[in-house]
DNA sequence: GCCTATTTCTGTACGGTGTACAAACTGTAC
DNA sequence: GTACAGTTTGTACACCGTACAGAAATAGGC
């Protein structure tokens, strides 16, 4: 409200940001997953005492908070708001869109299924979630179901996927990932891995982006089909 | 092979065995969640040093997946293979079994989250889903991508449901679960919180079972439908 | 009977974690 | 120049998982 708000504050010249502090966790988070996203090493990689962070959040788990709203918020919500596109369309895009910018980022993920996502953003998309399935033709007390449902199917298969993986660094392509994950499953031949037998197979296929959009359009018939 | 094969062997009167670490792991990750089940805290409540428990088990990991894997052994897939019972209700009761058994102890199924379940057990009801799959006249590539899908719902629920309420003591039986979901959003309605317009109203459904059901249903539906 | 081998448990210690507290520093405003 | 306020650091605490050496206790061989 007063006239002269500006950059004109005591102090020494600040070598630290929030958005700073954030994207060296991150960075740690993807190299080394989630014991290298330590606060010491979260300072150290800025050039600083590990107590300076408590300057800008009041704990890891603020750090952890802002880093997961960072990720959701760059999904663009709007480009899903268009009603003239079909609904399970819209809802297919978002599935593959948040998937995307989630397994970019294991380490991240696994740090949301320890805590709440009730972040803004993550609240958001939860509410651009509903509307879209009321688009759908059905009432309130089933979109709100369908939604726990895709909720859980988009959130879960990412959690399950990149749990085991999260602490390892160096594999953040699809590829690499998969690589990873059929190693040690030794009855798996090389190629064609979906369709062997056993479980291992089913071990196997946690990772594929395939596996996941089958899943999705079988969750949408099951929605739509009724 | 030796004849004489029995308790004859040195050292002092054991006061530990593998299964008594394990129950008061069980305990304190009921009690106070996965902060309190500390290696230390275990060694506390049977009594004995916090080194004792290495004499047992090589890490705390392996705790862990002990707990894990006891608690899926008390499963009995046995139930689940008679053929005589249709496909999609064997995979109903096995879901359903499954869900019940697990949010029992929702510290533990933070635990499970975490590390990789490929001990002998959750292999064998992977197994077992896989067969019941094949029964349903799915191909085997088909039955494979089901099983996956089926896998994030039951154990991604199970997952998101109880993060959040993992680490907090005395909230184990369902309704007590919703009680405390439901603190903090105030935008919901005392009663009826599943037909609020809302995304707090999505978040507050989690932990229904009803909703649970629901959404297997329609996986099923989407499965059996092609 | 003692002696010895073997196993269980304890004492102590190390490096790691998150974080609280007070002091030191560095800049702005008067 | 002096006072003040915001930023960073030094130090410390309680906790974590766990490695190592030694003590306690019991079995078998003589």
């Amino acid at each position: 409200m007063t006239a002269q708000a500006r950059s004109s504050k005591p102090g020494p010249r600040r070598t630290l940001t929030e958005s700073a502090i954030m994207e060296a966790a991150l960075d740690l988070l993807d190299e080394g997953g989630v014991t290298a996203a330590s606060v010491r090493g979260i300072a150290g990689r800025v050039g600083v005492a590990p107590n300076a962070v408590y300057t800008y959040f009041p704990d890891k788990a603020a750090v952890v908070k802002a880093i997961v709203e960072h990720l959701l918020g760059q999904v663009d919500l709007a480009v899903f708001s268009d009603r003239n596109v079909p609904w399970r369309q819209r809802i297919e895009s978002l599935a593959l869109e948040l998937r995307g910018r989630l397994t970019a980022h294991p380490g991240a993920v696994n740090l949301m299924i320890g805590g709440p996502m009730d972040g803004p953003r993550a609240l958001a998309l939860n509410e651009h979630l509903m509307e879209t399935l009321r688009d759908s033709g059905l009432d309130a007390g089933e979109a709100a179901r369908a939604s726990y449902l895709l909720i859980v199917y988009v959130f879960g298969s990412i959690a399950l996927e990149t749990a085991e993986l999260g602490d390892k660094p160096g594999a953040s392509s699809e590829d690499e990932r998969i690589a990873a994950r059929l190693k040690g499953f030794s009855a798996i031949p090389a190629a064609g891995y979906p369709l062997s037998a056993g479980a291992t197979a089913v071990m196997a296929t946690y990772v594929s982006t395939r596996q996941y959009t089958w899943g999705l359009h079988r969750i949408l018939d099951g929605i739509a089909g009724e």
